[in-house]
DNA sequence: AATGAATGAGCTTTCATTCAT
DNA sequence: GATGAATGAAAGCTCATTCAT
């Protein structure tokens, strides 16, 4: 990418910003075109390629950006909630909602850059993803897993825990109005409901 | 489509339907090009035409087919598995073992199926894709959920489950060499982790 | 060609050149497609190439028949109708209403290959073509022209005839049921508006 | 189609819908390729379907604009040749020349677009063509027809005039070299032959 | 910096033609 | 002789990318 883009007003930088996350959340990598970029945010096509090499590039860049972006709002909400495994993975969906009001595709995409798989980009992305997996993992193993260990197999309970969350979010966007209220306590009861169940 | 494809041999249309199969399981409709049909399976672009009508036609076709074939192989294994539940669910991923022996990617389409979300196609799947999943749940269903019950959020550990077995089929079809023996393996141990907990 | 066409039944011969007349006088050379005319005359795509090396090939043999057919069934009919110009004009459109027993499409069809200008056949035919209009002019040279001469431009009007001829048989085709007896009576209320002019 | 296609230079304008006026000119709507006109005129693929949506999108503007161009080149020049239908016949033809300045292919476009019957297009063009049809019209009702109507059957002799003149225009375009002088020459021949015989 | 006109490779689809049966 | 499955060149159209302004 071409470094001048960070010499653009903030307002700019986010504008496009956003764009693509919207798009890139929305259709994945491969699917995201140009023209869809230039109608959701106006800005124009040159100018996408004037600072970013490429599609992938430009992935690439939103991606990073957008993982970065996260892993800083993890890292400055400080986390109240002591060591409770649950409250934990809680405060994680707060964050998103934090999120949101700057950029509010990045929950979303957060997800799709997880799943994406296209060859062109998978490489690009590996190391940023893995971080930003390595930092989630970190602020949930401050949780005291003494509880959760006895039983054998709580590492999958933990992913089933994950999936739902992620099958929240996308029903969430899905709906007309996002509502980050509604979402996060259809969170809460769907942790609950597990915290009941060990 | 063009019912003249039942009169080619048998070993041709599976030739094509699993050439189908192959690139549209890895790459979902919208990405999924004439071409690299033609490059797995060595038919030529004019014959997808003559045969099926476009493209979204071929997709259609493919996945009505794939879901009934998975449909039958499901309806002709015996259920010896009595009515528990994690029986009932072992013995569906090895009826899924037992279709690749035709249709080597129709597990992993079955699943790239049920996400596709293309405008063009959607409605042509919905029925057919609803049947399965309906069968699938008769399956389920005669599962003795007395035992469940007694968790009050039963239905969240079966959404996890499923999520679970689905992430295990694509990590073994991303491995280079798929073995249905190391699939089953990894299901029955997952399967058994679960029930303990119950 | 394939000189064994010959060796066909009469009959097969016959469905093939009126199928072909029909699609050829229809849409033309180049529009006009193998698939429409198995449709249309129900024989087989590959025997079409079995008797004519190409579609080029094809056309300049059906239009060859057909103007030596049509050259055939004037010199046939004894012109009784004596040197009236107009009479003997007269004359030349039942015959082609006669020709219409064997091969229905064959009046529109001569229409057709005076305008076609396609570059892949235009040399093709260019000397029956030629021929068949010898025919007409010859017929048409039986003619007293001695009255008709008195006009300095008369041959302006013997265009004009022609052109007015041929737009009405384009319209007999275009209307459902073709009826050689209500063709014949327009012919005649036109031809002798302009007799009256003279 | 797009309207951005107005804010190109009149220059290219000009020359894109020249080389679209010479290919559907010669060989209809169906028979035309993009891929000549990118041969005929210089300008890529691509940019014909960025500015007009498809072909029969490109066809129908090229039409209606070529319609224009001519009722607007017919109105402009005052018709001095008073009540005379062979002098307002032959204004019109010398208009046509004029138009051939622009768009050198605009008279036999004009014809081309009356006689073409394809269905993908025919509905497009119905209004335009017919307005251009009544301006042909009206021009010529301002003929004084007490002269013409002495003939009962006079309503032939212009049809016949019409077609002559068709035919003149197709033969000089045939001709390498199109002469408008010479064009206009054999017209007026054929106007006065005609003109004597009333 | 910013635009969007312009390009051409690539995709879906059509169709004359070939060939195994 | 007869079929129609099979092919591939070419057509219509899309889209990432370039470039003149």
């Amino acid at each position: 990418m071409n470094e001048k883009f960070y010499s653009l007003k903030k307002e700019k930088q986010d504008k496009m910003i956003n764009g693509a996350m919207q798009v890139f959340a929305q259709y994945g990598y491969r699917h995201s075109s140009t023209d869809e970029m230039v109608r959701v945010c106006g800005v124009s096509k040159g100018l996408w390629f004037h600072y970013f090499e490429n599609k992938s590039g430009l992935y690439s860049f939103v991606a990073s950006y957008g993982l970065k972006y996260a892993m800083l709002e993890l890292s400055m909400k400080p986390v109240r909630s002591g060591t409770d495994y649950f409250e934990l993975r809680y405060h994680i969906e707060e964050c998103k909602m934090v999120m949101m009001e700057k950029y509010p595709y990045l929950p979303l995409f957060l997800g799709s850059i997880v799943r994406e798989e296209d060859p062109d980009v998978e490489e690009l992305i590996r190391e940023p993803r893995a971080k930003y997996a390595g930092q989630l993992s970190d602020i949930m193993m401050q949780a005291d897993y003494s509880l959760l260990r006895r039983h054998e197999d709580y590492l999958l309970l933990i992913d089933m825990l994950d999936y739902t969350l992620e099958a929240l979010l996308a029903d969430a966007y899905r709906s007309s109005v996002f509502s980050a209220g509604r979402y996060l306590m259809e969170v809460r009861k769907h942790i609950s409901a597990m915290q009941k169940l060990l």
